[in-house]
DNA sequence: GTCCAATCTTGTCAGTGTCAGGATAGGGTG
DNA sequence: CACCCTATCCTGACACTGACAAGATTGGAC
């Protein structure tokens, strides 16, 4: 109840949640640290201890993206008709899924030079993504080739980098079922 | 021949061309208009004059960018069999071509808040890009649906954007012919 | 020859990321 | 209980950035 204890709790999460505000808000390209701290109820220079500097924070950042990233294409592959091809085109919906809900987040994993993908935290997740996608691939054609998962992949991943960024709006602006039958539609033609 | 004309020539061009320059070498995210305006020999105020502010060179630069983008294309469709379909695959093959020649530009261009779309300058080339795509579709099947479009558009628009950031090596690291046919192919199966 | 408009420079301001050093708290050891 | 030690957080400073204001320079129109 203290007004400001000298130490947060759990400051951590709450600077990871305040970027991601601030993300939201004012886009990758405005983000500043100080004011990710303002929103935090710290110093300016807090944020340092935790993640080193804000290529770290944003590092963090989008290492909790991919995990998130992963679950939404879980959550669609749970309620799907359970053979490969179904489970697969799930997979794409959940790509979309995140990047409509979280552009900013999808933005700062897929396009930007500042998290560091060498990273073991982020580096571990982000190859868990595409191992996902590998799999995927592999379940619905055993013999599939490098241009297979190119093709299922670049097909999922420019549907969410455009309606991301708002650029097609024939496809987002559809009723949900009708959105989802489109993006069937347009996954199931990359399937081997 | 004077080391320092105080009125530079062309300085709106070599501007333009720094811009590109410091993009390509440092990122968009480390984008400094002090370093442009250094590396073209002018003082840090001057590109003011010409573009208004650092998103007004920005937007400058995308408006170039998108007239080679164009040009890519055509260059592409110039030497294809002259049929709908082959010329769309072409298409397609000047889309990936730009984004891995000019990575920068091809991020700024599509993955950046920073340059304005709502100027007259960059709003009529981009609109102008999107009608190619479009034109393209419909000269395969006059009665493409929006589907058709997307899928052409997410396809070519996802292999140019994963690799631009170095994520396909299993294509962008074939041998020109193969890497050609592999697009081919994944292209081939989005249309119509 | 004079004036004007375009062009470029210098100087300044608030805001930013990062670093150095100091303050505070909590938990263990004696 | 007194002590210290480490993690945590703050204050202050530095160089750098984009934007603005005001002045200097240039080429050309009249």
């Amino acid at each position: 109840m203290d007004p400001k204890p000298y130490h947060h709790g759990d400051l951590r999460t709450a600077l990871l949640a305040s970027a991601e505000a601030e993300l939201a808000e004012h886009g990758i390209e405005a983000f500043s640290l100080r004011q990710v701290a303002k929103r935090a109820g710290v110093s300016h220079a807090a944020p340092a201890h935790h993640f080193g500097d804000a290529n770290g924070l944003l590092t963090a950042l989008a290492a909790e993206g991919f995990r998130q990233f992963l679950a939404a294409q879980a959550a669609r592959e749970a309620v799907a008709e359970q053979t490969p091809r179904a489970r697969m085109i799930a997979a794409g919906l959940g790509y979309v899924d995140f990047a409509t809900a979280r552009p900013a987040l999808f933005r700062l994993m897929h396009a930007s030079d500042r998290p560091a993908f060498d990273t073991p935290d982020l580096g571990v997740v982000a190859k868990q993504a595409y191992d996902h996608l590998c799999a995927g691939v592999a379940a619905i054609a055993p013999g599939a080739k490098a241009a297979d998962i190119a093709a299922v992949w670049a097909t999922a991943h420019g549907l969410a980098d455009l309606m991301c960024s708002g650029r097609l709006h024939s496809i987002s602006g559809l009723p949900t079922a009708e959105r989802d039958a489109a993006i069937t539609d347009i996954m199931g033609r990359a399937l081997p």
